[in-house]
RNA sequence: CGGGGUGUGGCGCAGCCUGGUAGCGCGCUUCGUUCGGGACGAAGAAGUCGGAGGUUCGAAUCCUCUCAUCCCGACCA
C-alpha cells in the first residue's frame, strides 16, 4: 500500500475528550472517529486492524471445531419474553418497534436466538456436542460510555454458544474454549491472564474472564503471589484474616460518641485500631426471611461485596440498602451508630469479623458506640459468611501465598450457562434411550474492538502506539527519502516494495511528498513494527536503514538482505 | 438518575466578566524557496459562535428554555 492512496488521518493535537492513552492514540493515529456517545466509524487503518484481530479468532475458533454463524444483531421480543429477559434487562436493551409496532431489541447478546435455532436444527445427541459462534455488532446502551471503543455502546463481539448433552461434555468444551482464547490472546501478543470470574445471578458452576493486565483497566484482580489462583475481585474469596479470634481482654463498655457517624470519624476521635472496627450495613431480607431487614457486619477498612451478599438467601436480590428513614423505624437509631449488640433484626458477620475481638460497633442508640465487644460474651455469632471484597495480603484462598491487586480490560470472558435458556425455551434433543434431554450451555465472548484498545493501552509510548506484529496494520514502513528529487531512490524503493511485496509482507511505502521528520512521527504514531528508510547516503553503500518500533537506534542492512531479514523478523513474531 | 464542566471553520483554543457585527495555532488549497526528525514566506478557501425564544438601536457576549458532549458520583453509614 502507498500513502498516497491510503489516507492517514493522523492528529498532531489531542483530541479534547480523550482520556486514557489508547483513546487518545487511537483518534491521533487515525483508527477511528467518534460520531456520538459511544459510537465510533473505524477509519481504514483501523479497520486493518481490526480485521488482523478478528482473523485471528477465526482462525483459533475454526481451529477448535467450532462454527461460524451470522445470526440478525435486530432480535424479536417473543424470544427474549419466553427466556424472561424482556422483563428482567434493564434500560441496556434497545428496544425498537417496526412498522406495525411490532418489539424487537438490538441484541446485546445472542442466547434466545441460537437456542431458538438450536431447538429447531438439533434433534440427536449425536448432533452434539456443537460450537457455534459469530463476530457481530453489538449493541448495549450503557449507562456511561467511555475510553473510546474500550467502553463503547455498539461493539463488535465474537460470541460462541456450545449445546452439549450433559455437564461433562459441557466441561470438555469448556475447558477446549479455555485453551483456545489462551492461544488468541497469546497471538495478539497481549500479556493477559484468566481469572476466575463471577457467575452471576445467571448460575452456571464455572467462569473465568481473560483481563488483559493494563493500569486503565477498569476491572480489579486479585492474584495468588505464590500459586495460580486469580479471581476478579468480584469473585475472590476472603478468608478470615487470621485462624480464629484472640482472647478478648477488655470488657464491654458504652462510650458516648456524639461526632463518630463514620468509621473514619471513630479512629480518629478515639485513637482506635481500624482493624478493630465493625460496620453495620442493612439491606433488605430475602423472601424466607421473617424480618424486613438484615444486618451485614464487615471489618472497619473493609468493604462489602455486593455480589457476595446478593448471593446469600438471606439477603434480597438485587441487593438493597435500606433507607435511613427505614434504619430508624427498624432498630431505633441513625445509621452512624448501628452495631451487632442489642440488634432487633438477624445479622450475618463476614468471616475476618468473627474473628476480631475487643472490638467497636454502633450501640442501636444515637451517639453511642461499644467499645471492646467480644462475641459470645457480649453478643452471639449468629452466622458467619463470606462477605467483603479481598484486599492486598488477604490470605490467598489456594492457601499458597498472599492476594496481589492489579487492574484488567476484560477483553474475553468463558460461562458455563447450563440450562437457563435451554430449560425456558424447551431446547431438548433425544438421547440414545429416544427421550428428550434439555441440552447444558455454554456461552463464549470476546471484544474484538476492545481487544485493539487493549494492545494500544498494553503498547505504546511517547510517541504512539506500538502494535504487536500480529496485529499491526502494516507490518513493514518503506520511507524513502527524498524520493521526488532522486531517481536512484526512488528506483531502489519501487524495487525493494515490489519485493517485499511479493513476499507476502504488508508494506507501507511512504510516497508523499512531505519532510523526512514528518513520515518518521506518522510512521511512529500509527506504530508500525519495522521501518525501513532509504536514501542516497546508504544506498552508495549499498544498505538500507532499519529500525523496530521498539529501538531507539538504527540498524544498516545490506540492500540484498533486507528482504530475508524482514522475513526472519516477521516468522519469528519479534517486533 | 445526582453534581460539575464544555459547546466558536476539519482539530486544539481565545474572545463572553465590561454587548458594537469573530480571531489565533494546527490542518487544507495555490505559488515560490526548502528538504534525513512534524520547514519558511506569500496569497487564499472555510464559521447558522449547538438550537429556540427573550432583553436591546445592536447579542458569540446578558436572561430563559432546550439539545449535545465530557468528567465525577450512584447508597459501602
Amino acid at each position: 500500500m502507498r500513502t498516497s492512496q491510503f489516507p492517514l488521518q493522523t492528529l498532531k493535537e489531542n483530541p479534547a475528550d480523550a482520556e486514557i492513552s489508547s483513546h487518545q492514540l487511537m483518534l491521533r493515529a487515525g483508527l477511528i472517529r467518534k460520531l456520538a456517545a459511544g459510537l465510533y466509524t473505524w477509519l481504514p487503518l483501523g479497520v486493518r486492524v481490526l480485521k488482523k484481530v478478528e482473523a485471528i479468532v477465526r482462525e483459533e475458533m475454526d481451529r477448535s471445531g467450532a462454527l461460524e454463524v451470522l445470526m440478525p444483531a435486530v432480535q424479536p421480543a417473543e424470544l427474549w419474553q419466553e427466556s424472561g429477559r424482556w422483563e428482567e434487562y434493564g434500560p441496556e436493551l434497545l428496544r425498537l418497534k417496526d412498522r406495525h409496532q411490532r418489539e424487537f431489541c438490538f441484541g446485546p447478546t445472542h442466547e434466545e436466538i441460537i437456542t431458538e435455532l438450536a431447538r429447531n436444527e438439533l434433534q440427536s445427541y449425536k448432533q452434539l456436542p456443537i460450537n457455534f459462534y459469530q463476530i457481530q455488532t453489538k449493541f448495549r446502551d450503557e449507562i456511561r460510555p467511555r475510553f473510546g471503543v474500550m467502553r463503547s455502546r455498539e461493539f463488535l463481539m465474537k460470541d460462541a454458544y456450545s449445546f452439549n448433552i450433559d455437564q461433562a461434555s459441557l466441561q470438555a468444551t469448556y475447558n477446549l474454549m479455555h485453551t483456545t482464547y489462551s492461544r488468541i490472546f497469546s497471538r495478539c501478543g497481549l500479556t493477559f491472564r484468566a481469572v476466575q470470574a463471577d457467575s452471576g445471578a445467571i448460575g452456571g458452576s464455572a467462569s473465568h474472564e481473560f483481563h488483559v493486565m493494563a493500569e486503565s483497566g477498569e476491572d480489579i484482580i486479585a492474584f495468588s503471589t505464590k500459586g495460580d489462583y486469580a479471581a476478579n475481585v468480584e469473585k475472590a474469596e476472603a478468608l478470615a484474616s487470621v485462624p480464629e479470634a484472640p482472647p478478648g481482654k477488655e470488657s464491654m463498655k458504652m462510650v458516648d460518641t456524639p461526632d463518630a457517624r463514620t468509621i473514619q470519624q471513630l479512629v480518629d476521635q478515639f485513637d482506635h485500631p481500624v482493624e478493630q472496627t465493625v460496620k453495620t450495613l442493612i439491606v433488605a431480607a430475602g423472601e424466607e426471611e421473617e424480618a424486613n431487614f438484615i444486618a451485614l457486619l464487615v471489618r472497619g477498612d473493609h468493604d462489602l461485596n455486593e455480589v457476595k451478599a446478593q448471593s446469600l438467601p438471606q439477603v434480597a436480590s438485587p441487593l438493597r440498602f435500606a433507607t435511613d428513614e427505614e434504619i430508624m423505624e427498624t432498630i431505633g437509631a441513625g445509621p452512624g451508630s448501628l452495631g451487632p449488640v442489642n440488634l432487633p433484626i438477624p445479622c450475618i458477620a463476614d468471616r475476618t469479623v468473627a474473628v476480631t475481638a475487643d472490638f467497636s460497633a454502633g450501640a442501636n442508640i444515637d451517639g453511642k458506640h461499644y467499645f471492646g465487644i467480644n462475641w459470645g460474651r457480649d453478643v452471639p455469632l449468629q452466622e458467619i459468611a463470606d462477605l467483603r471484597n479481598v484486599i492486598e495480603g488477604d490470605p490467598s484462598p489456594d492457601g499458597s501465598g498472599t492476594l496481589q491487586i492489579a487492574r484488567g480490560i476484560e477483553v474475553g470472558h468463558i460461562f458455563q450457562l447450563g440450562k437457563k435458556y435451554s430449560d425456558a425455551m424447551n431446547a431438548t434433543v433425544l438421547d440414545e434411550n429416544g427421550r428428550a434431554q434439555t441440552m447444558t450451555m455454554g456461552c463464549y465472548g470476546i471484544g474484538v474492538s476492545r481487544v485493539v484498545a487493549a494492545a494500544i493501552e498494553q503498547s505504546h509510548d511517547a510517541k504512539g502506539v506500538i502494535w504487536p506484529a500480529s496485529i499491526a496494520p502494516f507490518q513493514v514502513a518503506l520511507l524513502p527519502m527524498k524520493m521526488s528529487r532522486s531517481q536512484r531512490v526512488r528506483e531502489a524503493a519501487e524495487a525493494l516494495y515490489e519485493q517485499l511485496t511479493s513476499r507476502g509482507i504488508e508494506v507501507l511505502l511512504d510516497d508523499r511528498d512531505v519532510r523526512p521528520g514528518f513520515m518518521f512521527a506518522d510512521m511512529e504514531l500509527i506504530g508500525i513494527p519495522h521501518r525501513i528508510v532509504l536514501g542516497e547516503r546508504s544506498l552508495d553503500e549499498g544498505k538500507v536503514e532499519y529500525r523496530a518500533r521498539t529501538q531507539s537506534e538504527n540498524s544498516m542492512i545490506e540492500l540484498e538482505r533486507i528482504g530475508d531479514f524482514l522475513q526472519d523478523a516477521l516468522s519469528q513474531g519479534t517486533s
